[in-house]
DNA sequence: CGCCAGGATACCC
DNA sequence: GGGTATCATGGC
């Protein structure tokens, strides 16, 4: 069975580990992989199979597996849960707390949404990442976003190879990498009137006057006034880039599916404000089940 | 084919 | 300040 020695407790969140090559199996009852890989935040995380997905993040490539309800497999190391994805999955926090109060809270609509979305996590992703994506993001699906930054990684990006799950990937190319490209090649990938957004914002960051790691440690407010000194950043992007890439979880993102929750649920009368330090997870589980109840 | 997409900008009044 | 035409392209 499952639960046998090799599992042990490692800390308050109900997070165990397997002691062995290369697999990790992690407990957590509000990690469903599913659920984050169609969360809208994340656009290198796709099915396998069922129940199954890979994720490309940083230079690293992993696959996921539900395996029960509350129960994920990630094919890392030891090593490489305590250093890189435990964070990334920000499995230090406690989304149970959340999830819990908005179900016993009064507000109708957050608590079937937390019920649908109760294993929703906001990923700690690259911030160089974010910034490009949510640019490209700006009036486009979903499938059109993922597709378009494959294209930028498999020519910009570097390429690995991971031997024993025989893949082969491609990163997201560093600032400097996508700085050095020329404005007619970036046409060729197809990102429409956003190219010379995205050339412009990695300029800034590959010359320093775009300082995401500062952003990261400065307020919420702050980077988001930041952001949107880059031509192609209005107040959503920056949102967006603030919360998935620079892990400020007050922000409070609204595009045209929040706008109908606001719209529709609300009256407009929404205050992000009663959630404050967090309303960027209840913005997260406002999307996710909106897009349900609309059949997406 | 037409409509919409995790919008932003420039330009109008 | 608030309204809106336009932007390039793909998904459905």
């Amino acid at each position: 069975m499952i639960f046998d020695k090799h599992f042990y407790n490692v800390d308050v969140t109900n997070d165990y580990k397997l002691m062995n090559e290369d697999i990790m199996i992690i407990k957590n009852k509000n990690f469903n992989i599913k659920q984050i890989a169609d969360s809208g935040q994340c656009f290198r995380m796709n099915p396998i199979s069922d129940n199954k997905y890979s994720l490309i993040a940083f230079d690293r490539y992993i696959e996921l597996e539900q395996l029960e309800d509350d129960l994920i497999e990630i094919s890392c190391s030891e090593e490489d849960y305590e250093l890189i994805w435990k964070d990334y999955f920000h499995l230090d926090y406690d989304y149970g707390r959340i999830v819990d109060e908005l179900i016993n809270g009064s507000d109708e609509f957050l608590r079937e949404a937390a019920i649908y979305g109760s294993g929703i996590r906001i990923l700690r992703q690259d911030s160089f990442e974010m910034l490009i994506s949510f640019i490209i993001s700006q009036n486009k699906n979903i499938p059109s976003i993922k597709n378009c930054i494959e294209r930028i990684s498999e020519t910009y990006g570097e390429s690995y190879r991971d031997d024993k799950l025989n893949i082969s990937y491609n990163a997201f190319p560093s600032p400097n990498e996508l700085a050095k490209a020329r404005k007619e090649d970036l046409r060729a990938l197809k990102l429409g009137y956003r190219d010379e957004y995205i050339l412009g914002a990695s300029r800034a960051v590959a010359m320093g006057d775009l300082d995401l790691e500062k952003l990261k440690v400065s307020s919420h407010e702050e980077a988001i006034k930041a952001l949107k000194t880059i031509k192609g950043i209005g107040d959503k992007v920056a949102n967006c880039i603030s919360l998935f890439g620079l892990y400020h979880i007050e922000a409070f993102p609204i595009d045209v599916w929040m706008k109908r929750v606001l719209s529709e649920y609300y009256q407009d009368k929404f205050d992000p404000l009663r959630y404050k330090g967090y309303a960027g997870i209840v913005q997260q589980y406002m999307f996710y089940y909106i897009r349900h109840v609309h059949g997406i």
